[in-house]
DNA sequence: GTAGATCTTAGAGCCGACTCTAAGTCAAAC
DNA sequence: GTTTGACTTAGAGTCGGCTCTAAGATCTAC
């Protein structure tokens, strides 16, 4: 229905204009991009929705090459849904170490917050630190 | 005391030697590194902990240039503890941020792990879903 | 009908973080 | 005493992911 512009398309994704059209490039939109009488992208809410999860996955820091990969085996249709869970089973993977590591992080960033609020005088308890 | 070469260090830290010739250039070590008889690095075992400590800030998405703020703070030495507190803060904050859009991602991908799981009959329960 | 915004393309440029090359030094092993 | 291999330097190259430029077409409002 709605048909929105490249322009509305960066606004709600955050993405930029020149963004969307190097991700069509990339072949990262599941179904080629209408265009209007001028030649200029029609967005559907499909699309948005697909970019969103596009971002999704991006954000979680799958490459661009793998999301590629993905919307190419969503846009060969069905009969390849044993890969398609592949991907994003592997992804799924990466996701959780990543999410372990930021844990770890998040511990030793933690402490060391706290020994320099003691330092500081911001706490009562005192901890000593090497650093 | 033990005084490592730069090839152990890199096998101890997982950093090529390259990364960690990178990394000293880039200034992201507290002390200048040591030299032996013919002018190769000798690392003491502070050094190596002081690259575990960039190699997790590193891994949560600090950038080089951030580190280095934070490294140059360190040796400045006392006085300035108000500036890495905030140094740390704000990353923890950006951890937290990373680590909430990693569940968002997360809570997707299982999603679709699951909607996949189901049509290819390896699972009981079906759910619907759009893509 | 013209000014200004928004779009089109192909392709160049940029940035962060490595990663590698080339040319050379040096110590230890054979 | 020469080969091997780990080291040294400065600096160039690579890669992923944008980000921007230039030149031009088109729509919208006045």
């Amino acid at each position: 229905m709605s048909g929105l512009s490249i322009g509305q398309v960066a606004e709600r994704t955050g993405l930029s204009t020149h963004t969307l059209r190097f991700y069509e490039r990339e072949g990262l939109l599941a179904q080629p991009v209408r265009r209007g009488s001028a030649g200029h992208r029609v967005y559907s809410e499909d699309d948005v929705d697909w970019l969103g999860v596009c971002i999704r996955l991006r954000a979680s820091g799958m490459p661009l090459t793998d999301i590629r990969r993905y919307t190419d085996l969503v846009r060969a249709g069905q009969g390849n849904e044993a890969e398609r869970l592949e991907v994003l089973r592997r992804h799924r993977e990466r996701v959780l170490a990543q999410m372990h590591e930021l844990d770890e992080c998040l511990k030793l960033i933690t402490h060391k917050v706290g020994v320099y609020e003691s330092r500081l005088g911001l706490r009562d308890d005192v901890v000593e630190c090497v650093q």
